[in-house]
DNA sequence: GCAAAAGTGTTGACGATACACCCATGG
DNA sequence: CCATGGGTGTATCGTCAACACTTTTGC
């Protein structure tokens, strides 16, 4: 069950498919470390996933982005989906009644709800945070911090880390999850945070040049403590060409 | 849409999830070839996907795990699911309401239906293809051979395929796709099915035996023509932790 | 000047590919 | 006996992993 899907009058039963939801799991890359954009519903202090319904009018992945855009006031944004879950007792229906009966009524809880999943890769700096009217704040969370949450989000995050795991050879993952100026200590964080564990640095620089899927740009970052680095951008055609000859391997 | 999720009266709108099914890609191998089991509608001779309604009180993988095995009469079946078809207008729903209207009452279209896709990897030789009541009959297709398909099916075997290739080196593919015992060349030959590629029989050969997921019988495959090619079975223990360690791959 | 991070090349091992001939069997 | 597919080894190339020191900068 999503944030959105949350009816509280007849008019939106007839705009939604009903017992059908979505989930977004929205990575973003900071401080040499993954995060998710979660939200934090008002008076209890407890998390979840953004997500929402699925307009009748709509496609399921317009659906998803039209969440992510009410979450981060960004358009275009990276979307996959990863997996549809379908089980019929989900977590414990019982449990949320109680927890969220001074914001929604009882009914919802009535039938089981299928929620298709979605993970966004979206460029941190770009995003902001928006929460809805069910919750008072819309925060990144470090992967490594993130509490138990409400419904099955804890399982639909772990799943939707495995998808990106799996994809990462596949997708242009540096495209979205980074800025269009990045290092290439930048990069190779972001790889290690990834798939958490340690990446030798030449050995990495070696592999990325060769691809040639970034350009080495006249500049070099400046205002950091330390050795300047050099800044780099995606070269984007060649980056989707390899890619699609077979990807880019960091097993 | 799919099969089963088909309503000839009121009783069964009660048993179902409203606007969602699920369709089911089952592949076989045999002959050399990748094969699809298909339905063939009464009266019209064109084919589609098995598919089916999910009840409220099973999970959307039971729903599947129920079809497959209304199907093929088999249990135990490898199943994944692989992507939820969720756009608007999925197929003509004009040209299919005209084309099944012996069979189904129109009343079935009017809504929109978004469906949870599968796949599944059977041991060919195993599987005894049941027609349902909307079709005549219930055969394997080779993939070369698959025809234009009702609904969006094409698309959605499509996607199927793709899925299946993509996670080739994690699913022990093998165990599912074989016999319990084979020889080395049909191994190779479900690899070359499957990625539509040749493959050299010395560096396959080399490679697997290298691994340990298969163990030489005793014994050969007698009454062919030719030269007896030794049997093989998998170990799997050992093909599950490779599958882990970090797959096998055939790029 | 010192602490901290950036930048860079070489070597060895392993895995992947290319390649051709003999053997066994059924017809 | 012959046609067909099965079975096998070696040499080469390229790729990946391991590894340490110098440079630059802010403080």
């Amino acid at each position: 069950m999503s944030t959105e899907n949350i009816k509280t009058g007849p008019e939106q039963s007839i705009g939604g498919i009903p017992q059908l939801s979505l989930d977004c799991v929205i990575f973003g890359f900071h401080d040499s470390s993954l995060k998710v954009l979660l939200l934090k519903w008002k008076d209890i202090g407890e998390w979840s996933l953004p997500g929402g319904y699925i307009k009748q009018t709509e496609s399921v992945d317009d659906a998803a982005i039209r969440v992510l855009k009410e979450r981060t006031a960004l358009d275009k944004i990276f979307l996959r989906q990863f997996y549809t879950f379908g089980k019929v007792k989900r977590y414990d229906n019982e449990l949320i009644k109680k927890k969220l009966a001074h914001l929604v009524s009882d009914h919802i809880w009535l039938d089981r709800v299928v929620s298709v999943g979605y993970y966004a890769l979206v460029d941190y700096e770009k995003v902001f945070p928006t929460p809805d009217r069910f919750t008072e704040s819309c925060d990144w969370v470090d992967l490594d911090d993130v509490p138990e949450l409400l419904f099955d989000h804890n399982e639909i995050l772990t799943k939707a880390l495995k998808a990106l795991r799996l994809e990462l050879s596949f997708q242009p993952i540096g495209l979205n999850l980074l800025p269009d100026k990045f290092t290439m200590p930048d990069m190779l964080r972001m790889y290690e945070a990834i798939l958490d564990k340690k990446i030798d640095p030449r050995n990495f620089q070696k592999k990325i040049l060769k691809t040639g899927i970034v350009i080495r740009l006249p500049e070099v970052k400046k205002g950091v403590a330390h050795k300047s680095p050099y800044l780099y951008k995606f070269d984007k055609k060649r980056y989707t060409e390899v890619l699609e000859e077979g990807g880019l391997f960091f097993v």
